[in-house]
DNA sequence: TAAGTATATGTCATATCTGACATAATTGCA
DNA sequence: TGCAATTATGTCAGATATGACATATACTTA
């Protein structure tokens, strides 16, 4: 499974279900996705309950406007290094982060 | 914190403590490095739970026996990513990724 | 001891990720 | 409506991670 095309189903698909329900993703695969977009909207939703725009966020981790939005938007140029970081950056404990990790709210 | 000395610290003291304990170390700095160390030591634990040598392991994600021992040595050059996908080629579901990514046991 | 198997370490070319920038799109509000 | 603030998208040069290889070390067992 290329990478362009997890991207096409990450655009297109999140928001109606699981990534494991579009075609051609091995059980890996769709487990690896869900788990950074799990990781992304948590990302989000720590960033809003601080109040902090992107771009303050960025400033405090020392990166872009642009680079925040792409994690939130789970761009697959982002690694779950830089989300797990961000996190931990946000004040989020390593249990924090483990539970993002494996669980996510129906859009 | 640079890279070179926290992989020093690895090497040195991951065994006989929690990497909280060494100089130099904001606690994200310090969450992250034990995140990847409990990720490592997962990984070996369900590489030899399920009898496969480094190399055995390493044809099934299409990688090779060095990074494998790399992972597992948890050297500074591998990151969360790969660690994640291996733990999820090698069967564990995303909630076992997620107990891993904030249990480790003493050693 | 030697030979075979497994794991560890160093290096490198290539692939992927990164922050940064420009700019577009969206949102909120007077 | 218009304007300011925020978020989204495309691009790129530099940084980091990757598989692969060579080779070293460790561990069995004959």
């Amino acid at each position: 499974m290329n990478k362009k095309k997890i991207a096409k189903l990450e655009k297109s698909g999140w928001k109606v279900g699981t990534a494991a329900d579009f075609l051609n993703l091995t059980p890996e695969e769709a487990a690896y996705v869900e788990m950074k977009l799990a990781l992304a909207e948590q990302l989000q939703k720590q960033r809003k309950r601080k109040h902090l725009t992107q771009h303050q966020l960025a400033r405090l981790i020392h990166s872009s406007q642009s680079r925040v939005a792409k994690m939130e938007r789970n761009d697959p140029t982002v690694s779950i290094d830089l989300l797990v970081k961000t996190l931990l950056a946000l004040g989020s404990s390593p249990k924090d982060v483990a539970k993002a990790f494996s669980f996510r709210e129906a859009a």
